[in-house]
DNA sequence: TACTGCAATATTGTATACAATGGACAGTTT
DNA sequence: AAACTGTCCATTGTATACAATATTGCAGTA
C-alpha cells in the first residue's frame, strides 16, 4: 500500500484519483472505501473528530450511500471512527490517557513478539531478518530517509509475524496503526536515529537471545511513547 | 416495528424471540442483529463453517438485507464470519493452531492484566474485588453451579478493567469470547473446580502481589488451554 | 435578553429494486 | 467418457426510495 498515493490533492481529500485506480479491481467497492478512508483518517486527512457523513462521503466517492456506511461499521470496530445511532459518525478522539495506554501495551506486545520471535523464527525467516538488517544499515549509512521509513515500517511486520501467533500480529497491527496516527496528529516526530534501536533488536532476534530481544523491544516502543510524549507538550505550547 | 410481531415464524433459530425485546429500545436493528447474530455464533448455535446467507438472515430476522449486511461486515472485524466477496460469509473456522495461539496470547495478557490490577486498582475497586472473592467463595461452599458461572465470567473482565488499559479490556474481551466460542464447539468441559484458581488470583491482587498475580493468572488460562487439548483429543476419537 | 415552541431542513435508518457475479446442470462436441 | 459451453438460478453488490429521527433557525413571549 505504498505507490501511488500522490499529494496533489488541494485541501479536501481527492478520493476520485484514488477511485480510478480500482474500478476494474476484483474487490468490492465497500472494501475500497474502508481502505481508502482509513488511510485518509490513519494519515491525518480527516482532522480527529471532524465529522463524517454518510451523504459527503457518497458524493465524494461518488457511490451510493451504503457502501459508506459498512466501511464506517469496520472502521468503528477498529477504532477510528466513533458512531452514534442516530446522529452519524466522526473521527474517533484518543484522549491523553488512552494515548498512553497504546504506548503502554504497544511496549508489552512488541516485547513479547521479540522474544517469540527470537525463540521460533526458522533459519529462513532468520535469513529474511539478516537481509533486512543489512539493508537497514545501508540506509542508515547512507542517510537514506525514504527507504528508512519504509524498512521501520516492515521491521515491525516482519517482528510480529516471526513470532508466529496470528492474534498477536492482528493486535499489534491495530496498536502500529493507532500510533502512526497519533503522529500523523502531532508535529513532525523525529524518527532519526531510530534504525540503531532496531538493529539491535533485529540482532538480539537473530541471535535468538529472547529475553535481550525482548527487553530491548519493550524500551523500544517506550522511547516512542517518550517522543510522543515530548511533541504532545510542544503542541500544548 | 409493534410488539406482537413476536408470533410469526419459529422455523430457524428463534430469533423473533430475542426480537421481541428490541422493538421499543434505542438502539437500531442493525447494531441489534450484530448483538445477537455474535451471541449465537458464540453459544455455538451456528456450526462453525455454517454459510451465513444474507436473505436466510433477513428472513429469519423479519428485515431487510441492509442490516445483515452491515452486522456480517462487523462480525468479519471481530473475527467470528469469514467474507469472500461475491461468495457470501460463513462463520469462521478456527484451526487447531489457532486455538493454541489464543490460549497462549490470551495467558500473556491475563498475566499483565492481574499485574496491573494488583499495581493500580484503587482501594474502592479492591473492596469490590474481594467482595466478588467473598461471593464466589460462598458459591463454591455450596456448589451453587450457575452463580459460578456468572461469576467465573465477571471475574475476567472485573480483572481486565482494573488494570486500567482500555486497550487491553478490549483484546482480553475478544479472546474471551473466542474461548467461550471454542467451548462451545466441543464436548462440555469441566469447569468445575475453577473457582480456586479465580480466588488464588484475586487473593494475590487485593495484596497488590503484582508479580503473583501476574503468574497465577497466566497459569490459569494455560489450564485451561490443556482443558481444551483434552477434549479436543476427546472430540477426535 | 433569554427562552420556549415549532416548522424547516439535514441526516440517518431501513426497505426495495435492479445489476452483476458465481455455481450447477444439461446438452453438445471431440 | 471427458471437456466445453451456454443457460438458469441463487446470491451478492450497489443504487434509489421512503420513513424516522435529530438539528437548526426563527418567531413569539415573558
Amino acid at each position: 500500500m505504498t505507490d501511488e498515493q500522490a499529494e496533489n490533492d488541494q485541501d479536501k481529500p481527492d478520493f476520485a484519483a484514488a477511485w480510478a485506480d480500482i474500478g476494474s479491481s476484483h474487490k468490492s467497492i465497500n472494501m475500497a472505501i474502508t481502505e481508502t478512508l482509513r488511510a485518509a483518517i490513519l494519515s491525518g486527512k480527516f482532522k480527529t473528530g471532524e465529522r463524517l457523513t454518510e451523504v459527503g462521503l457518497a458524493k465524494a466517492f461518488d457511490v451510493s450511500r451504503n457502501p459508506v456506511r459498512e466501511a464506517l461499521r469496520v472502521l468503528e470496530v477498529e477504532g477510528l471512527v466513533e458512531i452514534n445511532p442516530r446522529k452519524g459518525a466522526r473521527v474517533a478522539l484518543l484522549t491523553v490517557d488512552e494515548v498512553q495506554e497504546i504506548i503502554e501495551l504497544r511496549a508489552e506486545l512488541e516485547g513479547m513478539s521479540a522474544k517469540y520471535a527470537a525463540r521460533r523464527c526458522s533459519d529462513e525467516v532468520r535469513v529474511n531478518l539478516q537481509h533486512l538488517l543489512n539493508e537497514g544499515n545501508r540506509a542508515d549509512a547512507t542517510n537514506d530517509v525514504a527507504v528508512l521509513a519504509e524498512l521501520n515500517n516492515t521491521f515491525h511486520n516482519q517482528i510480529a509475524v516471526a513470532g508466529k501467533n496470528r492474534f498477536l500480529v492482528g493486535f499489534m497491527k491495530a496498536l502500529n496503526e493507532k500510533t502512526q496516527w497519533i503522529f500523523a496528529n502531532r508535529p513532525e516526530p523525529n524518527m532519526a536515529g531510530n534504525w540503531k534501536e532496531h538493529a539491535a533488536i533485529l540482532e538480539a532476534v537473530i541471535a535468538a537471545d529472547d529475553e535481550l530481544a525482548s527487553v530491548l523491544a519493550k524500551r523500544h516502543v517506550e522511547d516512542i511513547g517518550k517522543e510522543i510524549a515530548r511533541a504532545t507538550e510542544e503542541q500544548e505550547r
